[in-house]
DNA sequence: CGTGAATGATACGGTAGCGAAACGATTCCA
DNA sequence: TGGAATCGTTTCGCTACCGTATCATTCACG
């Protein structure tokens, strides 16, 4: 099944949750940013540098640069690929997980609150 | 009624959402900067920087420049208020709702793929 | 009038993002 | 074993954003 939502409500969804997210004092993510971190988050690892930025259609630095700022945020950790030491597996965090349930949390409340 | 979403859907949501805006070739604004331009176009007017400012708690110069970012794209225009002559009046064009629009498609589109 | 409040814009110094190009480390393979 | 390919990072020059403080314009009100 799917989650029916009506083009206002999309809108509306993505404008109560957008501004409860920049009201809020998390730290203000790119939204390059948060797409690799919901990557990293939700679809099953390993992740690489590379892989991240061929899905994201962006540069290798931009996902570089990403997990610098993300990582002293400590919202992702990086570890050497031990079978093939070129590579860097991203991994996931304790932080990272609370931030991104708060981030569900927000949307959820707002959805509830959407005029039909 | 409301939308009912679950944990993971919402999330998964904004995964596949965000990742369709950033493979996009649409201009990829902040997430404040997105924040007011669903704004502008969702709430009734009239809307004026220090309200923008004051309903994302962020400062003023933050609001104008986002404009300026914003107005350079077409997605705003901005007009004084000829009743009190300090006050600038944000106003929407064809160029911004054609951009929601869009967005609101890709929410839409990635909604009907979520899983149950 | 004219003084103070209010509004939006600007200046400033600093930080962080961008794409393109080059770089070191590692692995592949001939 | 040695050259090419791969991977992530770094550097370069540039642009855009940030918060704080200040500015010009306009209005309100004594």
């Amino acid at each position: 099944m799917s989650v029916l939502l009506r083009p206002s409500q999309a809108l509306h969804l993505w404008h109560s949750a957008t501004l409860e997210l920049v009201r809020s004092d998390a730290p203000d993510l790119t939204l390059r940013q948060l797409s690799i971190l919901l990557h990293i988050y939700l679809v099953p690892p390993p992740h690489t540098v590379r892989g991240l930025a061929s899905t994201l259609g962006v540069t290798k630095p931009v996902v570089t640069r990403a997990l610098d700022s993300m990582g002293s945020l400590g919202l992702v950790r990086r570890s050497r690929d031990e079978q093939d030491r070129r590579n860097v597996i991203i991994q996931r965090t304790v932080t990272g997980a609370l931030y991104l349930e708060k981030l569900g949390d927000i949307i959820i409340e707002q959805g509830k609150e959407l005029p039909l």
